[in-house]
Order: C-alpha cells, then structure tokens, then sequence
DNA sequence: GCCGTTTTCGGCCCGACTGTTTTCAGTCG
C-alpha cells in the first residue's frame, strides 16, 4: 500500500510551497494528502484498475495531482519533489509535527541555522540559538522545547489505532503457516490501552521452526534482534518492536495471563497464588511440581476463586478485589451499539457525503446515525450557519427517503465560546435532533473559566451531548485545564450526556473520567468523531476505552433502540 | 491545484490567539 508514502509526499509538497508563500496550491495538496491518508482502498489498485482518470476520481484530486501519483507508481519517485528536496533537504514532515512549528519557521531554521531534523532544532533551542532569529524570542524557543519534549513523551509509543490493524494483518498471516493452530496478539495491546509500546505474538504450533523462520522473514520487518527455536524478536520498518513466542498448547492460558499484563495487576495475581502456598508464572499455576492450571485463563483465575477478567480491565484498579467478590461489572459488548452519534461529512471537513455515510453505517448494521457537521466558529471547515444547518435538514429529509431501515439524525457539532454561549442560536438548535457541543478554541483558560464556560454550555436545554470532555490529542496536545468533577456533576445535573470519543488520536473521555462518570450516576455515548467512512470503524477503539472505564451496556445510551435513545436525550 | 445548483474561469483562505512587535507574521482549528 503505497497510501501513506503519497500522502506524505503531497502533504510536504504543501509545506514547500507555502514556504515560497504560493497561493492556494499549498491548501489544494494538503486536501488530497489528507484524503489519499484516509482511503481505504489501495491507490495502486485505483490506478490498476482505472488509470490516471480514477485517480482523478479521488475528491481534491485532479489533472495535476493524478499526474504526481502516476509518476510515483511508475517511477516509485516525483521529479519535483525530488529536485525541492535536493535544495531544502529537511524532514519537513518530523518538523511540523512539532505544535507551534508551520512552514515558515522550518524554512527560516534550515536557511539561517541549517536545522534539518527534530534533534537539530532540539540542540538549537537547548543552546539558545533560536532567540536570535527574527521574531523570534525566549517564550517561543521555550514552547518549541516544550513541543519537542511533548512528543518525545510519546516515547516511541503509538496510538492504538495505527498498530491494531497491522497486528491483526500479521496475526491473519501467522496463522496460514504450516503447524501454526492458535495465535494470539497479546502484551499490553490485548489491553486496548491508548499507546502501544511494543507487539507480542503468541502461538501455538507443531512446527515452531516454520513460523519463526516465516515471523523473521516479514516484508515489513526492518531488524532482527534474535531468531531462536520458540522465539523470534524483531523491529519493524514502522519502528515498532514485535516479538513472537511459539509455545506448547498446554501452557497457552498461562502465557496468554502473563504476557497480556499489565504488571501490576500479575503481580497482584501472583501474591494470591503465593497464599495457598502456589506458584504462578508463564508456564502454569502451580503447587511444587503438580500442574494445577495452565491451558486457559479461565481456569486459572478460578482455580485462584475469581471469575474472568476481562483484559480491559487488567490495571489492578480494584478489579481483583472484585474479582473475589464475584461482583465485576459486565462490560459491554463490541456488538452492543446501535448508532454513531458523531461524524462530519463533506458539508463541513469530512470527506465523504450524508448518503456514503449512511450507507457505511447500514454496513455496520446501526440502526440510526447523527450527522453533526461544524459550526460556523470554525470557519476553515465550512462550518455551518443557521441558513446552512437548515438546508442540510432539508437534505437529510431528501436523503432518508432512500434508506428503510437506517434513520439519520440531525445534529452539529456546534461550539462552545469563550462566555459559553454557543454559535448558532436555541431556535435552531431545538429543530435539531442531536445537539453536541464542544470546546475548539482558548484551551489555556485557567482551570475556573474553563469549567464555568462548558458548564453554561451544558446549561442550555438544547445541548445533548458534550463533545470530547478533555480536548486532549493523544501525543500532541494536553487537554486543557477543567475540573472533571464539577463537569461529572453538572452533567448529572442538567441531563447532560458525555461523550467516549472513540477517534483514536482522542479517546475522550479518558478510563479514569468514564469511571468517575458511570460512578457518578451519568450516561455516556460511544462515537467515532469520524470524518471518512473508513473512520467509521473506530467505534472498536471508544468500545475498548469504554470497557477500560468498567461500563456497563446501561451505562452508553447508544446501545439503546432509536426510540428509548431519543427520550434519553434532553 | 481544484472545482462547478454563481460551472471551464475565477474564486478559494476565515478568525482568533500568541508573541513579537508598535502593526503584524505565523500557527492552528
């Protein structure tokens, strides 16, 4: 899948003309680079199949930008590209990954101090360097170092969501090798928490050999730290470490507990083995040399006088204690929900249009989907007035007469000002069927306005839903200052739902919040937050985070038919 | 460079914030 190399070649293409302060194009590259990222169907097949005219199919693709694929696909590189790249050689796509650093900073830093990498700019700003430069000064330099350092936190870590699908790929193929009977995708991903350091494998197999030898040998392996009989570790080009492990079946359950963590709550695990005078470790649950459970976690959990945990649950955050106590919640399923609540389509900055993801919702089987475009706050998006937010009503009506089973619902994401008023007026909003509302600007408020302005956007009888509670972007940006508790209570309070947005450079609200929430008595939604019919799969992702927040199906209003889920709402 | 219910050329990219300045450039959503 050349996808993502294009996009990332489109997008620094973009970059390099707004340096030169080209008008418009830069705009029209960064579209298609956004829109080939989030494709899902492989633009080499696209092009197999139709030509240069399919790829001018592609939406913000045209005549020009069809051409730069071509020469990509034929030549596996684009002449002009290269020949910018000879004369500003800059990882531009690293550089403005950094918050605060655009364009017009990375050709400054490369053309005064020849800065060419992150690490560049780190030891630049450590020395101070970068107060020199015009416009330039100590507060900036501070927040580039801060910038750097925030994404550095990361630690190499990725977001769920981008190792997900390639582990599953991998396990897909694992299992077509000879001998190979069961594989499981364990370590801390089996959780489902928000970043993934690394990937372990684990399968059972007759012939070890053969799927080690065919694990090493991966297409997107990039190293092999080592390659024994049962146990293979390897980089991959995407920079993540995997390591597969080949066991026997009968000690599957005990490595499946072990490996899948986390640390803590093993630990805690083991301490109560270690109680009845046994022994726990990856091979079995053991009393001296008799074996007395190790196929299944299953087992091993009760013959330790607990029922299952779920994986989502295994944090030791309580969930062992009521484990013993057989009083664990019954987490809600993955195939509980019944609708999407949040997705954006073309009438703002989404990709694709109502119908498309209309149709993609009925693939997944939902029974109903809110379509909740941007506001006019957010202008750049296209963000709807009244006079917009009425025609696409209209729309809606015109649109809903071709499905029979499916109901699109009307809503926006409309936005919460500074006063915490909204941006479109209550006439209109009360014409809506679903109402979120969301914070997008002033994220530094000190903790007190913060919470006082979603608060009074809470307040307003129109307002259904709070829209990703936290604005927090996984490794890229904090969420802002707001006191959860007072926002917990108020939702209890005016009736307000909160959202678990399942967007996984989001994933808002956090397990922690969602706990406090479904302790506090208050209904939440799962959504997407998607804006491409590919992103309508992440609802797995706000499931998990869900599931991680100990919920319940009766805790996620979507999971209930389209009927009792309206009375639910304000 | 893209696009078309203002349609094949002429619009598109707005508004707010920050940090730097003394009127504004750069970044972000």
């Amino acid at each position: 899948m050349k996808n993502k190399e294009i996009a990332k070649i489109l997008f620094e293409l973009s970059e390099l003309y707004e340096m030169k302060n080209v008008p418009f194009k830069p705009r029209a590259l960064e579209r298609a680079s956004e829109t080939i990222d989030s494709l899902t169907e492989d633009v080499i097949d696209i092009y197999k199949e139709g030509g240069i005219k399919a790829l001018e199919n592609i939406p913000g693709v045209g005549r020009g930008i069809a051409e730069r694929i071509e020469e990509y696909l034929k030549a596996g590189r684009i002449k002009e590209y290269e020949n910018m790249k000879k004369k500003f050689p800059v990882d531009i796509a690293g550089l403005s990954s950094i918050e605060g650093v655009g364009p017009k900073l990375i050709n400054l830093l490369y053309t005064r101090l020849k800065i060419r990498t992150v690490l560049d700019l780190e030891k630049a700003a450590e020395a101070g360097k970068l107060k020199g430069l015009p416009r330039m000064g100590a507060k900036l330099e501070a927040k580039i170092l801060k910038g750097i350092e925030f994404k550095h936190e990361g630690g190499g870590r990725f977001a769920l969501g981008e190792v997900l699908p390639m582990a599953r790929e991998i396990k897909t193929r694992l299992l077509k090798v000879r001998g190979v009977e069961t594989v499981e995708v364990a370590g801390s991903i089996r959780r489902r928490p928000e970043t993934i350091g690394d990937l372990d494998f684990l399968a059972i197999s007759e012939h070890p050999a053969a799927a080690a030898e065919f694990f090493a040998r991966m297409p997107e392996v990039s190293h092999v730290y080592g390659h024994g009989e049962t146990k293979v570790l390897v980089r991959l080009k995407s920079g993540i470490d995997a390591d597969l492990i080949i066991l026997p079946k009968k000690s599957f359950g005990a490595a499946l507990q072990y490996f899948t963590g986390s640390k803590d709550h093993n630990v805690e695990v083991r301490k109560l083995a270690i109680k009845k005078g046994w022994s726990l470790n990856e091979h079995g649950l053991t009393r001296g040399k008799k074996m007395i459970a190790s196929e299944t976690e299953k087992e091993i959990y009760e013959k330790l006088g607990m029922d299952f945990i779920e994986p989502e649950m295994r944090t030791n955050r309580g969930e062992i204690e009521a484990a013993l106590a057989h009083n664990l919640p019954k987490l809600i399923g993955y195939g509980d929900l019944r609708g999407d609540l949040q997705v954006q389509t073309s009438w703002t900055d989404g990709k694709n249009s109502i119908e498309e993801m209309a149709r993609e919702a009925e693939k997944f089987g939902h029974e109903y989907i809110a379509i909740t475009d941007h506001t006019k706050f957010l202008a750049m998006t296209g963000g709807s007035d009244k006079k917009k937010l009425l025609r696409q009503m209209a729309e809606i009506d015109k649109i809903q007469k071709k499905f029979r089973k499916l109901k699109i619902l009307k809503g926006a994401e409309v936005n919460i000002m500074r006063d915490g008023s909204l941006d479109i007026d209550d006439e209109t909003l009360a014409k809506l069927d679903v109402v979120g509302a969301a914070v997008h600007s002033l994220f530094n408020l000190s903790q007190e306005e913060q919470t006082a302005r979603i608060i009074k956007a809470m307040e307003n009888p129109n307002v259904d839903i709070l829209f990703h509670p936290t604005g927090r972007v996984i490794n890229k940006r904090k969420p802002y200052e707001v006191d959860m508790e007072a926002i917990i209570k108020a939702a209890k309070r005016t009736g307000t739902i909160l959202e678990i947005d399942g967007h996984p450079w989001r994933l808002d609200l956090k397990d922690e919040h969602i706990r406090m929430a479904r302790e506090g008595g208050v209904k939440m939604v799962i959504d997407t937050d998607a804006h491409s019919v590919s992103e309508m799969s992440y609802l797995e992702y706000g499931i998990a985070q869900a599931r991680r927040g100990w919920c319940e199906k009766k805790d996620i209003i979507n999971t209930l038919p389209l009927k009792e889920f309206l009375k639910a709402l304000k």
